[in-house]
DNA sequence: ATGAAAGCGCTAACAT
DNA sequence: ATGTTAGCGCTTTCAT
């Protein structure tokens, strides 16, 4: 009976009591029920060594995994590879119905190539980001898939330079060494100003999101190249920002925008829950969509469909997103980090047209002063 | 120089070349930079016990740590305690809007503990969730959260008796040791049993979900208490099953309620997309909602107030639901195994009315035989 | 085809 | 207050 030395010596402080008692078994435990040595099993677990075993060692050994009901203990065997098999996932709100596709996306992928994947979520708050970040590399994440990045983000830029393959989805860096995968938006966005001037808007405002964010950034730069392409009205009074991608800073923006006086027909928000936020205001101020102003989105969540009326807006494929970031992300995991290239693709983006956008009721400006 | 003897006698097989180079910093190296043992380290880093260590020798550490970008290697930690400080989350589809506010909310709580998560999606697959289990047990998860629990989950019971702290969450396992947050359904379906019996309703339509599913088979059960004690009409031929909550399966419900020629003036759906697709069907033919049928969902997504009619529901609170289950797994890890006790919490669940519902048209039924 | 042994990076009991 | 030491459970060379 080869029992081994170390067995049976000592009670864990978090076990019960007695040997192998409450614990669980570990590739000793199976090599001593099997008989053979503890590196034999190791190899026989391993689909890529399981092939020098003998088939009827192998045989016992799998019976013993059963019975004893033995598992594969990946901490230790991630520090003796230096391979957790695990990568991480963040996101800025996870609530927000454009993350949960981009997620399964990204699952979809890392459960081929048999990675799991942690989540963090950071409220849209950059210190959380860098704590999810650290925290994740502390446990050994081999890839990163951000979604939440600044433009200037620091701490991606660190983890990129500092050797752990990352990408960032839906959003990028500046820094353009971190490989990104987004959306085409500028002839997205072109479409959206090119149907709304040929419906005679020329007076298009446009509720923005922060300048710091790079989706906030690209579909304002895009705005500002087609409205001045279709000579439209050019003009800052016509834009303003919001402070994040909701419902109520798309209502804040809209009153600020009838609150200043400026005259629109049309108002293209950079998202989706932006114009949604914008219509309701509108709306309130007595403004009927598309009669008396015209609205657009960005992302064509669910929602957008069934909104009253329903929303004009630029649908995108969030799923597909994962799916783009992880297949970039297990290939340069998998390269060495000396060969390793940026990468950055855009996905298409196209404009569907529904309820929210119409000619403008003829020749009246919206916007007077509605107060104050 | 107390430089320490294993250090620099061999090249990795995953690193470039040289000691020290390419390689992530250890305890040990910060040791040798700051001239003190690595356990000296390891003490001055962990909350703990850093106050046993002078503030000079700490700042120095702190120092060297910042200059080497030290990382904690939780794998070797995990190795060492037993405690890897992650949990898993496993849902059934999270592109569904219930589950994100779930996550949030777990990953709320358990941030808060500084435990990280793992996410898993099952996509409404039992194989693909025995496996994420698998997988997520053998990285050391410490505690799994479970929101794709069948009422005959054999893997969710094993897990539990197993020893390691489970909670299923919008669902339960007819096994009642383990632990699980739901939803108090029986009022809240009283109270859309009632609204239609007030209205006037007497032949009232029940789609259900798969009898496999906890969440179906309450809602069901609810549905016929409150059926008989309503006076309505009980009938088994007013129910009818989908294999899955979405809204093609609501579409092919009602569709197979049509064609069965029961009369019925309303349909109450086991949850909104279901119902949304029914909705759908129902105005395909020509029936108008609520002037000819009246429809109900549950859950209260946020479609559901923008749908057309608006659509009247059960309102859950998935965000609480999520931290709720979160703080009863907490709980459990910091117990010792013998000492952790089954909890099953009930949120409240309320009716919320729209328009989906109304009086039935002066006494005319639906339901005749509209094709085959 | 299998056994022996080393060591991944860390924590914690035990020295001093 | 800090150093020494012994593993945690695994993979992987090197023997046999």
């Amino acid at each position: 009976m080869q029992m081994d030395r170390a067995e049976g010596e000592r009670k864990d402080f978090w076990q019960l009591t007695g040997p192998t008692k409450g614990k669980r078994p570990t590739l000793k435990d199976v090599a001593a029920h099997v008989g053979v040595h503890f590196s034999t099993v190791s190899r026989a677990l391993d689909p890529a060594t399981a092939h020098r075993i003998t088939d009827e060692v192998r045989a016992r050994i799998q019976a013993a995994v059963a019975e004893l009901n033995y598992r594969h203990n990946v901490a230790a065997a991630t520090l003796r590879t230096h391979s957790s098999k695990t990568i991480g996932i963040i996101v800025p709100d996870i609530t927000n119905s454009l993350f949960g596709p981009i997620i399964k996306g990204i699952d979809s992928i890392s459960s081929e190539h048999g990675y799991v994947a942690l989540i963090g979520d950071t409220d849209n708050n950059p210190e959380k980001e860098e704590k999810l970040i650290s925290t994740f590399l502390a446990r050994g994440i081999e890839g990163l898939i951000v979604a939440s990045a600044l433009r200037e983000d620091e701490v991606v830029s660190a983890v990129a330079h500092d050797g752990t393959p990352i990408v960032t989805v839906n959003s990028h860096v500046d820094d353009d060494s971190v490989s990104s995968v987004s959306y085409n938006v500028r002839p997205s966005i072109g479409a959206l100003v090119k149907h709304l001037a040929e419906l005679g808007h020329r007076r298009i405002a446009f509720i923005s999101g922060p300048s710091s964010w790079s989706t906030a950034e690209e579909r304002l730069a895009a705005y500002r190249y087609w409205i001045d392409r279709v000579k439209a009205v050019v003009s800052d009074d016509l834009i303003v920002y919001s402070n994040e991608y909701r419902e109520e800073e798309g209502a804040r923006c809209a009153e600020e925008l009838l609150r200043s006086g400026v005259p629109f027909t049309a108002v293209m928000a950079a998202n989706d829950l932006l114009a949604f936020g914008a219509l309701n205001v509108l709306q309130r101020h007595g403004l009927e969509c598309p009669r008396d102003v015209s609205v657009t989105g960005f992302n064509d969540i669910p929602m957008a469909e069934r909104w009253s009326p329903p929303l004009t807006t630029v649908k995108v494929d969030p799923l597909r997103a994962g799916k783009a970031a992880a297949e970039i992300l297990f290939a340069d995991i998998k390269l060495a980090p000396e060969e390793r290239q940026p990468k950055h693709v855009l996905l298409p983006a196209s404009m569907v047209v529904r309820h929210s956008t119409a000619a403008p009721s003829s020749g009246q400006l919206r916007g007077a002063p509605t107060n104050g």
